[in-house]
DNA sequence: TGTGATGTTGAATG
DNA sequence: GCATTCAACATCAC
């Protein structure tokens, strides 16, 4: 579930909580999930520091220490952060958790285990080794534009790609898709200027609105896709009958009719 | 009970 | 580069 709306809570969460408080403990309960040190080495990195400060681009989550080693979480698809003091309130598949001096209890719970947890000197030249796109909230028309340019890719795999932009995953670029009225299968280089503006106005309009929302699916607008994104029954107002495809190997809903596919013969300039 | 699908990415392949 | 497939892992729905 973790995309750039769900980290962006993450980190909000983080600020509030755990900056500031020194730390007096850490227990590794699963040495696999951080990826490039050891649980004592992990244990060493943070006893003793406070975390003064934090960092996200897309997916990406950092928190950074008070003498700059930044600790990347990366959430994969089931990663999260959860804080308590009391040990019953230890969160099912925590993999690690942090102590504070109050006695909060910062607890790392990982039920698939995809996450990557890593200590990093660099930041900048890590971001740089992975090659991470642009930030989807900060990406300029103008980027996201050489984007698409040229490329017979489907829009929604471009979207969703972390190293052209960063933060959109599926069910995100399903409902940019559907608010734009773009069918996700449509070639990139096909699209007119007009419809990647579009595309681009509605992904930041969407993930900017879901920030603002924690991420609380409950509270979105009545008008978004996602509580019928499962659904295969048709949509109020005539809209269409939501369809179901692979792309990329991702599930992809869209509705039909509502979402017309833009079709590749001329390219628009 | 077995099978396939599930929000993540990164590596391997042609 | 690009497109595709698979692997990492654990659970759930059918």
């Amino acid at each position: 579930m973790p995309e750039l709306p769900e980290v962006n809570t993450v980190k909000k969460a983080f600020e509030a909580t755990a900056l500031h408080l020194p730390i007096t403990g850490v227990e590794v309960h699963d040495a696999k999930i951080i990826r490039n040190v050891s649980p004592v080495e992990f244990e060493g990195t943070l006893v003793g520091r406070t975390f003064a400060d934090t960092y996200r681009q897309g997916k990406y989550f950092f928190a950074i220490l008070d003498n700059g080693i930044n600790i990347l979480f990366h959430l994969g698809m089931t990663g999260d952060l959860v804080y308590y003091f009391s040990p019953e309130d230890q969160p099912k598949y925590e993999r690690f958790r942090v102590r504070f001096a109050n006695q909060l209890i910062l607890g790392y719970a990982d039920l698939r285990k995809f996450s990557h947890i890593l200590v990093l000197e660099d930041r900048e030249q890590y971001l740089r080794q992975i090659r991470l796109g642009t930030d989807a909230l900060e990406i300029t028309f103008r980027d996201f534009q050489r984007v698409f340019e040229g490329r017979q890719t489907p829009v929604k795999i471009l979207l969703m790609d972390q190293r052209r932009i960063a933060g959109v995953g599926n069910l995100y670029a399903d409902e940019i898709c559907y608010q734009a009225r773009i069918h996700p299968a449509s070639p990139a280089g096909a699209l007119s200027r007009d419809q990647l503006k579009r595309i681009h106005h509605f992904m930041q309009d969407i993930l900017r609105k879901a920030c603002e929302k924690d991420a609380y699916y409950q509270v979105y607008p009545e008008d978004w896709f996602w509580k019928w994104r499962n659904d295969k029954a048709s949509l109020p107002e005539g809209k269409g009958v939501v369809r179901k495809m692979k792309l990329g190997g991702r599930t992809t809903y869209f509705v039909e009719g509502y979402q017309p596919l833009i079709s590749g013969n001329h390219k628009q300039k």
